[in-house]
RNA sequence: GGAGAGUUAGCAGAGUGGUCGAUUGCGAUGGUCUUGAAAACCAUUGUGCCGCAAGGUACCGGGGGUUCGAAUCCCUCACUCUCCGCCA
């Protein structure tokens, strides 16, 4: 959420940003600002007309006190009236608040000035490429027929006792899975996260506070009868973790990390999208969350892509470095990094880490600022990555490593399987 | 799931209708004293909103109500603790 201040400052430079992502945000800048001067003055006539009704009723205090009870009685009658406006007041002071945060949620992120203009992927900035793609020979498997072959993944079991899109992992393919985490999990400690293990179920308030409600509510699980959401990612919950606090600024970076498993209805996908594990409704990942100080956000982006560049190195897989463009970015987001890696046999770029700067975005709709030693308390930055999404980790080792003795596991992996080959 | 007790500032913990945004202690910050430190003493020590400022106003778990006046009384929700039941 952006901040009626920041509107009403800097909005030529705002309403530019917002270009980016094609957002004309300046019907609702304009009016905004007017609500908000309306919300000013009706916010100083009501603290006025509170202040007559304090004095009255400590005068009337006072009065009995003084055992004048009909003069008291009498004063009484005079606060009939103000109370009665500053009822009225009160009213039009919380719809006009209402009416600024209903128009301020439909507006996203502003992006930074450096993302590119567009309107789609096509769009996006390919900022860095690394390894070499894979040279498969002909009749090389997709993954979801080496899962089956290798027997790692079954997919139709998973239909029977849950739903499509709920695969069940067995063998060596649940093996690998837990190496995968661990190994994510360790890194990330050595990156200096500390390591949290969160609940799933997260409230609303939760949802409300990373901006994945109230409109994006469609892609959640929720549970009735107990109004909590499955979490469809561990920055909710690691991000939420610090929601309402005022930090010092010692305190900052705050860096953690979660392995979590993920929920999300994916409602209208279809086709090769949801092939094997290209998507999935529940799936494994493992989450780095910054809370940092404004000056730094920017730089720490650039660490935590870069730190993410070195995990796809590590499992010797070919990647691609996205800068999305306006508009392929998340609404939340000012800029966000996609990592891609290359599914040999599917010969398709799959996503497997998306890495943002929310700015005050997030801390805005969190409550969540620091205090600098004797200066005015101010938002903070969050920053949140994927590191990594697990299956289509797993869909690009098992399709880029096939060989005909079996799938090759990449070296750094082998102290967290226990095999080096899936035969 | 049933019964009961709680939720007050960074923490501990008073306050059961009236100058209470809140006694006190600890902690923290500044100062006095000291060669330095400790101790002692003095002062300061929450956040939002309106305002150039002075100041005003709101917040005692969340929401609502009673009252001239609510931390205090009532309703409701959430959470915590104790006991019973159930259970990995």
């Amino acid at each position: 959420m952006l901040s009626v201040n920041d509107i009403r400052n800097n909005t030529e430079e705002l309403l530019g940003r917002l270009q980016l992502r094609r957002f004309d945000a300046h019907n609702y800048f304009t009016e905004i600002i007017e609500l908000d001067g309306k919300r000013k003055k009706t916010q100083t006539e009501l603290d006025s007309l509170l202040a007559s009704l304090n004095q009255l009723a400590k005068e009337i205090g006072e009065l009995y006190k003084k055992g004048n009870a009909e003069e008291a009685e009498k004063r009484k009658s005079e606060t009939a009236t103000i109370k009665e406006s500053s009822k009225d007041l009160t009213d039009k002071l919380h719809k006009t608040e209402e009416a600024i945060k209903s128009l301020l949620v439909l507006i996203p992120n502003a992006p930074h000035t450096s993302v590119p203009k567009g309107s789609a992927s096509k769009d996006n900035e390919i900022v860095k490429e690394s390894g070499e793609l894979p040279n498969l020979k002909e009749g090389a498997l997709p993954h979801w027929e080496l899962a089956e072959k290798y027997e790692l993944i079954d997919f139709e079991l998973g239909a029977k006792i849950t739903g499509s899109g709920f695969p069940v992992y067995r063998g060596k393919g649940a093996r690998l899975q837990r190496a995968l985490i661990s190994f994510f999990l360790d890194k990330a400690l050595d990156a200096g996260y500390t390591e949290y293990q969160p609940p799933v179920l997260i409230n609303p308030d939760s949802g409300y506070g990373t901006g994945q409600l109230p409109d994006k509510d469609a892609q959640m699980y929720l549970l009735e009868a107990d109004k909590m959401y499955l979490s469809p990612t561990a920055e909710v919950q690691l991000t939420n973790l610090y929601r309402g606090d005022l930090l010092k600024s010692e305190q900052l970076p705050i860096k953690m990390v979660a392995y979590a498993q993920c929920f999300r209805r994916e409602a209208g996908s279809y086709g090769k999208d949801v092939k094997g594990l290209n998507r999935l409704h529940q799936f494994d990942k493992v989450e780095i969350v910054q809370i940092q100080h404004p000056d730094n956000s920017y730089n720490v982006l650039e660490e935590m892509t870069d730190y993410v560049s070195g995990l796809l190195d590590q499992l010797e897989l070919p990647y691609r470095v996205a800068k999305l463009c306006g508009g392929d970015m998340g609404f939340t987001s000012a800029l966000t990094y996609d990592m891609e890696v290359y599914s040999g046999a599917q010969k398709r770029w799959l996503e497997v880490s998306s890495i943002s700067n929310f700015e005050t975005f997030q801390a805005h709709r969190l409550n969540l600022r620091f205090k600098e030693a004797d200066k005015k308390a101010c938002l903070v930055h969050t920053l949140n990555g994927s590191a990594l999404a697990l299956p289509r980790i797993v869909a690009a080792l098992l399709e880029n490593n096939q060989t005909t003795e079996g799938i090759k596991i990449p070296a750094a992996l082998i102290a967290y399987t226990g095999f080096d080959i899936i035969d």
